[in-house]
DNA sequence: TCTGGGGTCCTAGGACCC
DNA sequence: TCTGGGGTCCTAGGACCC
């Protein structure tokens, strides 16, 4: 606990939802969700017009909706945010080396550390700098925190938003502290807080008063101890750069629950190399493979495997998370899939099974692409995505960035019916109109995201294709009254189900060789989308 | 039309070792 | 030969955060 408030939390307000409205004029002002928009979707951020309607982060996208029917419904774009964030980063780096990112839009920053603040008065002006550079810089508003502890920081900007700033004056915390509601102490999630009111204890007052003894016993030696300094206003946490993830993993959720045990298998085999993906674009190899399954009824088991060394090897993932999933039964059927590998080392192993199992590998998927293939090849689980990414229908996900060759670059909005509906604006043009296409019109491509500030007329975005004969594909209408029907729910799974290949287990002796292996990234991980129905946007014309 | 995806940290029991 | 205690690793699950 410092004796001045220079520790800053920034918290970007309604961050993507803001990023969507400065990217698209038409939709600033208006109630905006991004967020899953398949039937399953939740929320990730709402706009603050559409939390007005009740709409809030992790809400069922469905029942956002039924609040606020006249919404904008986007899918994210986290490339954007990303780019964002890290202009983000950077003024924030500029003011300490002590940075210590918690998400794309939330950062502490020791300003102490940096030397650029040592009291009260300095670290309000920093501050306040701040906001304005951020504002300058991406066009979007964040509320800054400050204090004298990490947890302090937090709850100030969380009172300071939207697009404030509030400076807890060390030696009034308790006071500021004690009448609020437990919730409000970061860790505090709702089986804290029932299990504190069960024992009466609901603000943080009482939560002091209850003592240590009391919430040890209540909630367990770590969290009970961390709770009680936390509502006595203690926290010596320091601010820390860079730390170095822990696990990498990957999931994905069905529109439709997997019955049939070969296509839960091909998925899972799909995962297990995204998440090779991943650990492999991060520059890391690790021991545990986890499988993670959610059933039908939400019931959600893990099963995990520790190798005898570290691993970035698909074949041996692969063979891992099949193994895990002979371990289960999924006769119910299956909502979600996941693969992740913990215990993650900056050393990978040559071990001596990759071969073997690389040549297993190949047979497996030999196997399984012949049970799609006799599936019905329902199109969303190939291993050859590339070639099916070419014939396939495209996909106009709400709020994607698409460029026709005749009006230019917009942002799709909706698409339904063998239509798709197209709004042409850009981030510094005025609000544009809406024209509707066929959806597979060659002069319709996926654009590229425009910059939210220093772009303009003048910098010309790069459709990236070539379109042939532009005049020929004139907008089949303009304007239309109501948003389309949405499109037809997804296949489902064949009732065929084929022998299952059972590998044999992978077990032999040998010392592992480890080789050190760069951590430098080795490009970007590719895109590959899941298995999600193109929904309607339902965003009244205006 | 009920519940995403990516993480972190903690707990608890059993195995195993000294 | 009737019963210890501590430490570490592995596994599974759960709470919480954005």
């Amino acid at each position: 606990m410092r004796r001045a408030p220079t520790i800053l939390h920034l918290d970007m307000d309604a961050f993507f939802a803001a990023a969507e409205q400065a990217a698209k004029p038409s939709l600033r002002g208006k109630p905006v969700v991004v967020g899953g928009i398949g039937g399953r979707g939740v929320v990730s951020t709402a706009s603050y017009e559409a939390r007005v309607f009740g709409v809030r982060s992790a809400m069922p996208t469905a029942q956002a909706r039924r609040l606020c029917p006249n919404a904008a419904y986007l899918t994210p774009r986290f490339h954007v945010y990303r780019q964002v964030s890290e202009k983000v980063m950077g003024l924030l780096h500029e003011l300490s080396p002590l940075v210590e990112p918690l998400s794309l839009d939330e950062a502490f920053v020791d300003l102490e550390a940096g030397g650029v603040a040592d009291d009260a008065v300095s670290a309000r002006a920093v501050g306040e700098r701040l906001r304005r550079d951020i504002l300058a810089v991406t066009g979007l508003t964040g509320s800054v925190g400050l204090a004298g502890a990490k947890m302090l920081a937090k709850i100030a900007s969380e009172q300071a938003k939207p697009d404030g700033l509030v400076l807890i004056e060390p030696g009034t915390e308790r006071e500021l502290l004690g009448p609020m509601t437990v919730r409000t102490l970061p860790g505090v999630g709702p089986a804290t807080a029932e299990a504190l009111r069960k024992a009466g204890i609901h603000t943080v007052a009482e939560t002091a008063e209850a003592g240590e003894a009391e919430l040890v016993r209540l909630l367990g030696r770590a969290h009970g101890t961390g709770l009680y300094a936390m509502a006595l206003g203690r926290d010596d946490r320091p601010v820390v750069a860079e730390r170095d993830a822990k696990s990498i993993s990957v999931e994905d959720t069905f529109e439709v629950d997997l019955t049939d045990r070969t296509r839960v298998r091909a998925e899972v085999m799909r995962l297990a190399d995204r998440c090779v993906q991943r650990l492999r674009a991060a520059g890391r190899s690790g021991r545990t493979v986890v499988l993670k399954v959610r059933n039908y009824d939400f019931s959600t088991l893990t099963r995990s495997e520790t190798q005898r060394g570290p691993t970035d090897d698909p074949a041996v993932v692969r063979e891992a998370a099949g193994r895990l999933l002979d371990l289960i039964d999924t006769t119910g059927g299956v909502r979600l899939l996941g693969v992740g590998v913990t215990g993650l080392a900056d050393f990978t192993q040559e071990d001596l099974f990759a071969q073997v199992a690389t040549e297993r590998a190949a047979e497996e998927a030999r196997l399984v692409e012949e049970a799609r293939a006799a599936d019905g090849a329902t199109g969303d689980s190939g291993t050859e995505e590339a070639e099916e990414a070419a014939e396939r229908p495209r996909k106009w996900l709400p709020g994607l960035d698409v460029v026709h060759a005749e009006y230019g670059p917009g942002w799709a909005q909706g698409s339904g019916l063998g239509r798709v509906t197209v709004r042409f604006e850009q981030p510094w043009s005025a609000p544009g109109r809406v024209r509707t296409f066929l959806v597979d019109d060659p002069a319709l491509t996926p654009g590229e995201a425009l910059p939210l500030v220093g772009g303009g007329p003048d910098v010309l975005p790069v459709a990236g294709e070539t379109v042939a004969d532009e005049s020929a594909h004139p907008p089949i209408a303009e304007e239309p009254r109501r948003p389309m029907a949405a499109d037809p729910p997804p296949p489902t799974a064949s009732a065929a189900t084929a022998a299952e290949p059972s590998p044999p287990a992978a077990q032999s002796s040998g010392e592992p060789a480890i080789r050190p292996k760069s951590r430098s990234a080795a490009g970007r991980p590719t895109v590959s989308s899941p298995a999600s129905s193109a929904s309607v946007a339902e965003i009244s014309s205006r």
